[in-house]
DNA sequence: CGGTGGCTGGGG
DNA sequence: CCCCAGCCACCG
């Protein structure tokens, strides 16, 4: 009862203090925000939620448990021209369209790293399209496409991941990304991916805390997921693909060594999370590939 | 913000 | 083989 009183005057103090920037529903957006909206949102937005708009991703947020729920993005192999990721593009940032934002500190020394959804390897590229790319030493030279690389490193485009069993090297996570960016990129041209966090259980889920003792309130995610789905540009048929990990602590707890083995199909997921992916695909098309896994046409991509 | 260090897979 | 790339962390 005490919490939840605390969390009304929470939820009164955000809505006082920051009445323009809630997420937005379509209608509300400006026309640059709905052009990249377009582009991100492929076959249907997962769910009828308010979203935030990010030049290079549409996501949704949860703000009780200060994680995105789901992120959305396109990627073209001219993304993947993304500068080295030092100085201005090192840092994780807030997010200044959230109340209450997380930030970079909150994570300092809780155990957890600080997972993109949104890989920092598809900000790159020449965005708006004005023939010049962003600059590690110059800020005046593309303005635009810097902020673009700096919206994928706030926080609102991480979640608490284990460094060593998921995210980083040898992790599932990572291996999946790596193929996506060295192999599937390339080769397929193009392709629109959803991820996001699941936490299974909204009323008792761990937080991440501070120097190992100090609450955040950061929900940690049990389980992770990877949606990808690709059209053929001659036939025009689609194909997707689901990827679920579990997130443990340690390497020795996954389930299997190998990515292809955390493929599901993709309703499994959508069971897991009441999301909808793709609906605006023809039904029968949508049953037939997100009942499968699909391993088939994915397995030449992990070779 | 620069420097250093851990980890691991992949490439020369 | 070693070194680098791409995930990061941490320190001053």
């Amino acid at each position: 009862m005490k919490r939840l009183i605390l969390l009304t005057i929470k939820t009164l103090l955000i809505l006082g203090m920051y009445p323009c920037h809630a997420q937005s529903s379509y209608q509300d957006l400006s026309a640059q925000e709905r052009k990249y909206y377009d582009e991100h949102i492929y076959m249907g937005q997962p769910d009828d939620s308010k979203v935030f708009v990010k030049n290079a991703f549409v996501f949704r947020y949860n703000h009780e448990q200060r994680i995105p729920v789901w992120s959305a993005y396109h990627v073209v192999p001219d993304y993947l021209n993304t500068p080295s990721r030092k100085k201005k593009y090192k840092k994780f940032r807030k997010d200044p369209e959230i109340p209450n934002a997380v930030v970079t500190s909150d994570y300092t020394g809780s155990g957890y790293a600080r997972g993109h959804y949104v890989p920092y390897f598809v900000l790159g590229g020449d965005r708006d399209k004005d023939g010049i790319y962003s600059d590690l030493y110059d800020d005046s030279k593309d303005p635009q496409d810097d902020q673009t690389v700096f919206e994928g490193n706030m926080m609102t485009n991480i979640a608490p991941q284990d460094h060593n069993a998921l995210n980083g090297a040898g992790g599932p996570w990572y291996a999946l990304e790596t193929k996506i960016r060295t192999k599937m990129i390339p080769k397929l041209k193009e392709l629109h991916l959803i991820v996001g966090g699941i936490v299974s259980d909204p009323d008792n889920y761990e937080q991440v805390m501070h120097r190992q003792s100090k609450p955040t309130g950061i929900a940690i995610p049990d389980k992770f997921y990877q949606v990808i789905i690709y059209q053929d540009p001659i036939s025009k048929e689609h194909m997707t693909a689901a990827f679920l990990f579990p997130h443990v602590r340690e390497r020795y707890e996954l389930p299997y060594q190998e990515t292809l083995d955390y493929m599901v199909p993709v309703d499994s997921v959508e069971l897991l999370t009441g999301l909808n992916f793709f609906h605006e695909l023809d039904d029968t098309e949508e049953d037939a590939i997100e009942s499968e896994t699909n391993r088939g046409f994915w397995e030449g991509f992990f070779e």
